[in-house]
DNA sequence: CGAATCCCTAGTAAAATAGTAGGGATTCGC
DNA sequence: GCGAATCCCTACTATTTTACTAGGGATTCG
């Protein structure tokens, strides 16, 4: 029941493209480098990320990334499924087994609770809070 | 995002034992083939749930596997942490990393959620549901 | 005793995870 | 058009985890 290294360092990338709400596109080598992800580890990402529909991308000396819609359209949930595929708590019934179980409606009360949290939790949303949290908390600058 | 067969195999058989309310030793054998589970594999399974408190033994001819306590005072949760080990959906804060993130606080809602299912699901709950169902003879009436 | 059962230690094939390596294709300023 | 900067694509790999299997040892009880 946890998310993948990658799922976070997708996570990452994508709430510091949201952080700079500007149009021009970030290098992977700065995301690499502000996240502190691998970079190649990243490049491949990113690229899964872009054919889901959520990134867009420019070649050239002043290229790189960019969300391809605005951050309070794409959720936590997007990006998860993307990266990790679709997170069904258990097997859907065996289809050879008959077996009545009460486990199937369990299960979907659990994704329903999880999908609460991370299908609403959009990237504006978590960028909001922290930046709220930035200006009462710690002094501690960066950008 | 997803329990593994072993907790799969966990939960199945502890609720073969709470289905029985009776308190005789229920046969690793018998649970197997009921569950459909591979006896080799059940065998661990069942030892790291008696470890855990959750299940009792008996050896010999009449011996077998019983629950440690009522079946209303054993959570799905219980079993999960057992077998798959504690679920946090990501790494805590990095220890040498003092990057302020916003994800910290959403893994807090995305693991309060998941508890509001698992930790507040019994295995008697789990019983009376299924038992209902099979009175009424799945009518299948769904959202 | 001896049959039935749980108990314990090891091993293992396959898949998933977390990357790395090396170069190819575009873009853009000049 | 050239060349530097950037994204793009395919393949490879070491490590870990998963889902088991094997083989026997220890208890219990009639």
């Amino acid at each position: 029941m946890d998310v993948s290294v990658k799922g976070e360092y997708a996570l990452r990338a994508v709430f510091e493209l949201s952080r700079q709400g500007r149009p021009e596109p970030v290098k992977i080598a700065k995301i690499a480098e502000r996240q502190k992800i691998p970079q190649k580890f990243l490049e491949m990402i990113l690229a899964q990320l872009k054919q889901g529909g959520y990134l867009g991308s420019r070649r050239g000396v002043d290229g790189g990334y960019f969300l391809a819609r605005p951050a309070d359209q794409i959720t936590v949930g997007d990006i998860l499924r993307q990266i990790d595929g679709p997170f069904q708590p258990a097997k859907r019934p065996f289809a050879d087994e008959p077996m009545d179980s009460p486990f199937p409606e369990m299960w979907d009360r659990v994704e329903r609770a999880l999908s609460c949290v991370i299908d609403r939790t959009t990237f504006a949303d978590l960028v909001e809070r922290w930046r709220q949290r930035r200006v009462k908390g710690v002094p501690n600058w960066q950008i």
